[in-house]
DNA sequence: CGCGTGATTGAAACCCTTCAAGTTTAGTGG
DNA sequence: CCACTAAACTTGAAGGGTTTCAATCACGCG
């Protein structure tokens, strides 16, 4: 069980105490998503944060017209969930949906605030982690604010070239913040500059 | 000695024991920063965190063309740093300046380490600031994504009714991530359909 | 009072979107 | 394995929101 997980964490530093083991196989369960489906929706309460040991999930919003807004890719090693859920008690403003057939580790706020307690090499990593999070928001943001879309769009395929093979480009536009049109016409730019991925 | 930072603890419920109080004083130490002062620089290494006692702050990153885009305001009660350098040892991608005359007390790693091992309340504090920061940048993020300049500053003055009275409006502008003219005329059409702050 | 910074306004240019149509690709059932 | 269909991608033309550049106006501070 969590085989995954458990190469994540020791990847990570974190020292596999028994206790740490114990606490996992209580507290932790596996489950296995198909393409398409959802795990969390808007309006929910989900206090759950899913490890990706294997597939590819996405969180994404709907605005009032109805279009889709990426707000994050997980492929595998990736934690994703709706914060606003585990740790504030608030209904999630986000959907989360598999991308590919996964499975995923439902992780709890229980479980990572124990883990932190009785582990201080999880806590360095979970603080770790946090901390990474937000420098890769923030630079995503800088992104949004000061840069077109090709540089948008080149920088992602640089960061993510396994998520760009993986997801249809409609989906890669939408994370960029451009429409599936825009997005064909700054590839087609890029090829005629004789760009190649 | 840090009156404003302790009295913060306090009302997120962190329990100050003997223990924290003195990790404290070993640890941090105050510093006031005048206005158009700058705490961080693009390219150098500064392993710390401010938390703003008094006054304001903002980090913000420049393009190659020179223009300035604002990652974060820092008023009271705010923690502004550059993650990359504190938990990474990488030389940070952002200016931090005091926008008015300021007091903050400088924290580091070693102190917000410590304080989560020794003091269990602290720790539930840092998880959920953490936290609870991932999450506003994810909403500023579906906001770029989303929403025209409009509507991301109406957000802006909602969320931020205070900031919004004590910067110049390029600063705002800079925030939303479109020109001062744009968010002039903005303010423009807001005015026209009888809006009122 | 004068200077500099910030805010406003106008016109042209630009990037991206929208809408519509056509083409390619991928998946499914016969 | 082919045929069919739906989804994804491409392409074009028109339109909208935002930028750029330039000029003007308002205000606070020395």
């Amino acid at each position: 069980m969590f085989q995954e997980l458990i190469e994540y964490y020791q990847s990570k530093s974190v020292d596999l105490t028994p206790e740490l083991m114990e606490l996992m196989h209580l507290t932790l369960s596996e489950r296995t998503v198909k393409k398409g489906e959802i795990l969390v929706q808007p309006g929910e309460l989900n206090e759950q944060f899913y490890f990706v040991a294997k597939g590819l999930l996405r969180g994404y919003t709907t605005d009032l017209n109805g279009k889709e807004h990426i707000l994050q890719f997980a492929p595998e090693n990736w934690i994703i969930s709706d914060r606003s859920s585990v740790f504030f008690k608030e209904s999630s403003n986000q959907f989360v949906e598999a991308v590919e057939n996964s499975k995923v580790v439902i992780l709890n706020e229980d479980f990572l605030t124990k883990a932190c307690q009785i582990n201080p090499s999880f806590m360095m990593y979970n603080l770790k982690a946090l901390n990474n999070h937000i420098r890769q928001l923030q630079r995503r943001i800088n992104l949004l604010l000061s840069a077109p879309a090709e540089v948008r769009y080149l920088d992602f395929i640089k960061l993510y070239p396994d998520i760009t093979l993986r997801v249809p480009q409609w989906m890669i536009a939408s994370y960029l913040g451009i429409t599936p049109e825009s997005l064909s016409r700054v590839r087609k730019e890029l090829a005629n500059k004789n760009f190649r991925v």
